[in-house]
DNA sequence: ACATTTAGGATGATTTTAGTCCTATTTAGC
DNA sequence: GCTAAATAGGACTAAAATCATCCTAAATGT
């Protein structure tokens, strides 16, 4: 459906929550779950994908939990999402050479081929420290709703 | 999965075959289904779509088929994707405001949106027409494998 | 020992995907 | 008016993906 899935989605809230902890803290599925809003049954799953990938470590038993096998300045969004989802193939004529034997005469393909190289531009480009920031000066900027603009001088 | 689906393959490479014959010229499933590698049944389906989206028109009963309802230049890649597969939203957050209460604190709204926009920019770039033109270059610069680059000589 | 946590497998409901098949309807031509 | 040729549309289906839940096992700090 060229949409991403949950299981994508709430890898990146997973990633990037970790990303906002201080390095080497350990953080509980059911903070993240809270935090993040994602199943925490669901999110078990999805943090077991993200050890694997080796975007994340753990640590079992008491005092357990997760922490980023990496800084966040160097995990991507794309690495987030493919840790869970798998590599994209905006089309699967993009999966390997061959896969779709009318490559070499589908005007398309070559199409296709820039658009995911476009979108990975934008996903390869912003990291998980990016994100922390970003999101610090949203919550900075809209405290509530519809804040005066320019020098509030509401006084 | 962030994958088009074979619907939206098929219904490129079916308003393509359109926009490759002469204008107002009818095409039949069976053509269409052969000439593009289309299950003919299934191919039936999408047609349907394109016929009610507005891309295509079509004929019923003898000497009937289909026919593109504008100008192979008024048709670009990503009407024919959304013709059947609907509206494209890389994340759901995207599919409109208020649809993920996260997005006014949430940093990757602000990526994927961005990421959206790029792979509009090439999809709505390419039209039908360009597609076409594209084509025939691919087939005359590779007739078989490997040709010799430059300047033939072949004799 | 025990409470706390993650690891991993089994299970399941629902939806999507990728088709097929059959009948109805329309139309050209004789 | 009959018939052959086409599309229109609905019903149906198998397989896979999606989005989870739940239970037991294993590890670990106190």
């Amino acid at each position: 459906m060229l949409q991403i899935t949950r299981d994508g989605e709430y890898a990146v809230r997973a990633v990037l929550f970790l990303a906002g902890r201080a390095e080497g803290a350990l953080s509980l599925i059911s903070e993240i779950s809270e935090a993040q809003e994602v199943p925490k049954s669901y999110l078990s799953k999805i943090m077991q994908h993200l050890v694997r990938a080796g975007l994340v470590k753990s640590r079992r038993g008491a005092r357990g939990g997760f922490y980023l096998a990496r800084k966040p300045e160097e995990i991507t969004l794309r690495e987030a999402i493919e840790a869970v989802e798998g590599p994209i193939f905006l089309n699967v004529c993009l999966i390997k050479k061959g896969e779709c034997h009318r490559d070499e005469f589908c005007p398309v393909h070559q199409v296709w081929k820039e658009a995911q190289k476009r979108l990975f531009e934008v996903l390869d480009g912003k990291t998980m420290a990016q994100l922390v920031i970003d999101g610090e000066s949203l919550l900075k900027k809209k405290p509530k709703k519809k804040s005066a603009r320019k020098s509030p001088a509401s006084v």
